[in-house]
DNA sequence: AGCACGCCGACT
DNA sequence: GTCGGCGTGCTC
């Protein structure tokens, strides 16, 4: 406790404390602890911040950077529980490493503005004790009666239960509480998540997997840091294994948080978590609605949710005693943050094991090569898992050469992959054409002019959907009719489609095999969860023959007749100067393959390329993923880019072109220099118009050693930008947008 | 993030 | 002449 405190009658000498609101000011500001008020760091605490009510979270003791006489008084502490000591330095940790202000890193764990009033009051009705009937002068009426009887059999309901089940209204049930005869009681609000069942036995696992079980659930009762990866095939039962470490971590009283990508997608996985707990887990993702977010956000807090599966921003929850993060899919792109404070979420959730001193298990059948390093240098353990589970075999993988073996012109499909659909129909099987372009077609343009349609807020085409009958660009979601006449030169009717998309394929599908059940999947139809279980549903029912789709259908489908995967163009992925271009295409395209033959029957994937002799679809053909990964760690490595080097992306941008170029120059100008650090920039971003930004880009690249969130805190502070220019620092770049 | 202050276009 | 657009800056 502080000294100040116990001299009283001294204006000065108050109690003050930093308190940290969920926004983006430079860090927590001072507040003065009136006379009285209980406050330790943690507590979530009702302030004032310039003329309205903020809400916030003790941090720590006051800063004593700003006038005293400025301070106001903290209002009052709110009734949750407070937040514990290891999120706090989570947040800490990540705004530093993020180079974002504390307050921006808060607000994704507080985006839930009301679940910090007072849970609304649950009241229970009960017979009052030692009153019998008699004794009270009170006139016992048939209603009255009815809700008396039901009371004696059924202690302790609520109002709309007594009601219903006695037929009477609320002024019966009043009138008897105030005779005295039924008392009201407040109760705490029961916690919307059940305890997950430990009484289910372990299910049949391999000696493979239980070996793999085993050490993890030694990794979870030791309670220290440590990160594994859980290394294996699709189909080897990677989820059956980590849930023996999340039973583990559970009856140790310990709360669990599962991050999955595209949670969305994820029905077939809720159901396994269903069969082995017995319960449903807490979600925690976007499409959750308000009023489960805030008792989501509660139980959390109070350690009543024991179980969280989210996406990236389930990190951010204020856990009360967290004890195993599960990253499924640790590769997934999806997992790393591009606006707002950017961040990776598997990096991050290492860091929170690592500050609450629990293991975090990285699931994948096609790690990172982040993660590949990591193991390779000690930091991560593994282990692997190398067969399929049941009697499923690899899909064989063939490669379909488009420059011999040509479509037709304006088609897509080869004459091999049309033969080998015929015969997979023909033997009663579900096939699948994987194509990762939504819409009709990339491109539209003027076969009179040239003329081609594009984005007025981005460097991008427009993708035209003729589903909706629209253009639409696939970065601001900016859409314009499609017009019947050029607008460049008014040439009528000579608007061509450029290339295929998902929409397209469908076209070409139906007049291919007109008397089969064809079904589009993207994510403009397939979005949320009753929508993917629906699609799972159909095509388990056999209700689809050919599934066409993008990649929301590569990951965690379990199709057991569906044994042929056409990819109709594998060099998709592998076009444009991106550093992971090679590494997201192979574990892009090793994912939609694992679709195959899941079940009893045999699959085989068929990749249309141009290009046969490229090493990512060489490697996925010989299923030697080993080969690729030491292949594509070696050209990291040969360049200095990560995981041999680190990397860190400023963006610079605003909606004057002028402005920004002279932000760009100048930041430039006092590029830092030094052993071991590269500069490139500034360049245009590869979309140099965003959603009506321009935007120039530098690309930061250092040796392992050097501390790059001070090099960059160093340069910016010796520039000074205008304020119409936005700087975004991105450590880690994935995506080169 | 809000909310105010502040400086340029179309209206009563 | 104002009403109001959103660009810019501040909140302990």
């Amino acid at each position: 406790m502080c000294a100040a405190k116990a001299i009283t009658g001294n204006l000065f000498e108050r109690r003050t404390v930093s308190v940290l609101p969920p926004l983006p000011l430079a860090g927590p500001y001072d507040y003065v602890v009136p006379d009285g008020l209980d406050i330790e760091p943690g507590d979530f605490v009702e302030i004032p911040l310039g003329r309205q009510t903020q809400r916030g979270v003790v941090w720590g003791d006051a800063r004593g950077d700003v006038d005293p006489a400025k301070l106001r008084e903290i209002y009052g502490v709110l009734p949750v529980p407070p937040m514990g000591a290891v999120a706090r330095r989570f947040i800490d940790w990540v705004s530093a490493y993020t180079l974002s202000p504390q307050g921006a890193v808060l607000r994704m764990g507080m985006s839930v503005v009301d679940a910090l009033d007072a849970p609304k009051p649950v009241f229970r009705f009960g017979l009052a004790r030692g009153i019998t009937e008699s004794d009270h002068a009170v006139r016992l009426t048939p209603a009255r009666k009815r809700i008396l009887g039901f009371l004696r059999d059924h202690p302790f309901m609520d109002q709309a239960d007594i009601l219903r089940e006695s037929g009477t209204g609320p002024s019966v049930l009043k009138g008897l509480v105030d005779a005295g005869l039924v008392k009201r009681e407040q109760m705490a609000p029961p916690s919307p998540f059940s305890p997950p069942d430990l009484t289910i036995g372990r299910p049949d696992l391999s000696p493979d997997q239980e070996t793999a079980a085993d050490f993890l659930c030694e990794k979870v009762e030791a309670s220290r840091f440590s990160t594994i990866l859980i290394d294996g095939v699709t189909g080897s039962g990677k989820t059956e294994v980590y849930f023996e470490a999340v039973r583990m971590a559970l009856s140790l009283g310990r709360q669990v948080m599962v991050l999955l990508p595209e949670i969305a997608l994820s029905a077939q996985w809720l159901q396994r978590f269903r069969d082995r707990f017995g319960v449903e887990p807490a979600l925690w993702h976007s499409e959750v609605g308000q009023a489960r977010r805030r008792e989501t956000w509660r139980a959390v807090a109070d350690g009543s949710a024991q179980l969280v599966v989210g996406a990236r921003s389930a990190l951010f929850l204020p856990y009360k005693n967290l004890g195993l993060i599960v990253v499924d899919e640790e590769h997934e792109h999806a997992f790393k943050q591009e606006e707002g404070v950017i961040y990776h979420a598997r990096d991050m959730a290492v860091a929170r094991g690592h500050l609450g001193g629990f293991p975090v298990m990285l699931a994948s059948a096609t790690p990172s090569l982040e993660t590949l390093a990591n193991v390779e240098a000690g930091r991560y353990e593994r282990v692997v898992l190398g067969q399929r589970h049941g009697v499923a075999v690899l899909p064989s993988v063939e490669i379909v050469d488009i420059r011999v073996d040509k479509p037709e012109r304006l088609r897509w499909i080869t004459p091999t992959l049309k033969k080998r659909l015929i015969e997979t129909f023909a033997a009663g099987e579900q096939a699948m054409l994987f194509l990762n372009r939504r819409g009709y077609a990339p491109l539209t343009l003027c076969r009179a002019c040239g003329h081609r349609f594009q984005c007025p807020n981005c460097t991008a085409w427009l993708v035209e959907h003729r589903a909706w009958g629209k253009l639409q660009c696939h970065h601001c979601g900016y859409t314009a009719k499609i017009p019947d006449t050029c607008p460049a030169c008014g040439a009528e009717e000579k608007l061509a489609p450029c290339g295929p998309g998902v929409e397209r394929l469908y076209e070409e599908a139906i007049q291919t095999f007109p008397d089969l059940k064809i079904e589009v999947a993207t994510s403009d139809n397939i979005s949320g969860p009753k929508a993917a279980a629906a699609l799972v549903d159909r095509v388990h029912n056999h209700e689809v023959d050919l599934l066409i789709g993008t990649q929301i259908l590569a990951k965690g489908y379990h199709f057991p007749m569906l044994t042929l995967v056409g990819v109709i163009d594998a060099d998709l992925g592998l076009a444009g100067g991106d550093l992971r271009a090679a590494e997201r295409s192979y574990q892009l395209l090793t994912q939609v393959a694992g679709r195959a033959g899941r079940g009893e029957r045999p699959g085989t994937v068929l990749l249309q390329t141009a290009d046969p002799t490229n090493r990512v679809i060489k490697a996925i053909a010989a299923g030697d993923r080993d080969a690729f990964d030491q292949v594509e760690l070696s050209e990291r490595m040969k360049y200095g880019m990560p995981p041999h080097g680190r990397l860190a992306a400023l963006i610079v941008s605003g909606k004057k072109e002028n402005e920004v170029d002279e932000a760009a120059w100048r930041i430039g100008r006092a590029a830092p220099r030094g052993d071991g650090i590269v500069v490139l920039g500034p360049a245009p971003a590869p979309l140099s118009l965003l959603r009506g930004r321009f935007r120039r880009r530098f690309l930061l690249r250092t040796d392992k050693s050097v501390k790059v969130q001070a090099v960059i805190q160093e340069w910016l502070a010796r520039v000074k930008t205008p304020g119409s220019v936005r700087v975004q620092i991105d450590i880690d770049p994935y995506s080169f947008m």
